[in-house]
DNA sequence: ATGGAATCTGTAGTTTGCTATGGTTGTTCC
DNA sequence: GGAACAACCATAGCAAACTACAGATTCCAT
């Protein structure tokens, strides 16, 4: 039933010191352990993890997460307002990285594309660059 | 003409720290000095430090802009070749982050429409991510 | 019982792009 | 010439999310 660290690191396909971060990050809970000190998993520590990597491929951040997978074990059907709120900002950050990245995809295609029209020796994709001070970040 | 190292930073509206940091980083070229060793730059600098910010503003790494930069300053109209091949590269990465963006919007916005609609106290935005389980990074 | 694999701990290193610290010089202006 | 300010340098720190040591201990199969 239960199962040693590289075990379960090799289950949920993650590498055994990324277990351990996890626990340091307090992201799992802290294992029971063997009388020599070695830890011992579930298959419920399985899951945990699987719901860790599907968050990350949600955007979510490791601290975001943190807070997710309390609500997910501690009050179930409780929390469900702070997970949309948490679910909501998110989308919301998603969004704006989202037109972000689609303004410069317009601007970059549009110095490449200007560029072979241009025979006197002047880059217009630098030249393009240069005039984008619209700037952020 | 020439100016210290603040004014630098003041005229190009930067850190005077992120500066010396460029320098190091091979993003400027190693400045002039006084007979006491500061720093000195010239207008050309401020257009340096301008490119490098609007090169940043449409997704180019440190590490991208300094090939940029070489290209901008050594050979005027030679290398638009391998500026358009940066752009492009760039450009691909772009799309592809832009996809992955969109592709978890979608899931996210799913997850968080479906949530009302259980009453049953069992939250959707959890349960979605759960089966989230089409993960990349 | 023994030896090799697996784990243990804590700490340090990776990447990217800065920002801050601190103790020592250089520069400026009256 | 001396206060006040600017700049010098190297090093350290931050954030995020791991990854990799090293040296000691434990586990398990033979």
């Amino acid at each position: 039933m239960s199962m040693t660290v590289g075990a379960l690191a090799k289950k949920a396909g993650i590498n055994l010191e990324t277990v351990r971060f996890y626990e340091k990050q307090k992201l799992l809970p802290d294992p029971e352990r063997t009388s020599g000190g070695h830890r011992l998993y579930s298959d419920a520590d399985v899951e945990r993890l699987r719901f860790i990597q599907s968050a990350k491929a949600v955007g979510f951040t490791l601290k975001e997460i943190r807070a997710l997978a309390r609500f997910r074990e501690e009050d179930p059907g409780e929390s469900c307002d702070d997970v949309m709120e948490l679910g909501r900002r998110k989308l919301a950050e998603i969004e704006i990285k989202l037109r972000e990245l689609q303004t410069i995809r317009k601007m970059l295609a549009g110095f490449i594309a200007a560029c072979p029209e241009d025979d006197l020796g002047h880059c217009q994709v630098l030249a393009g660059i240069e005039k984008a001070t619209g700037a952020k970040s």
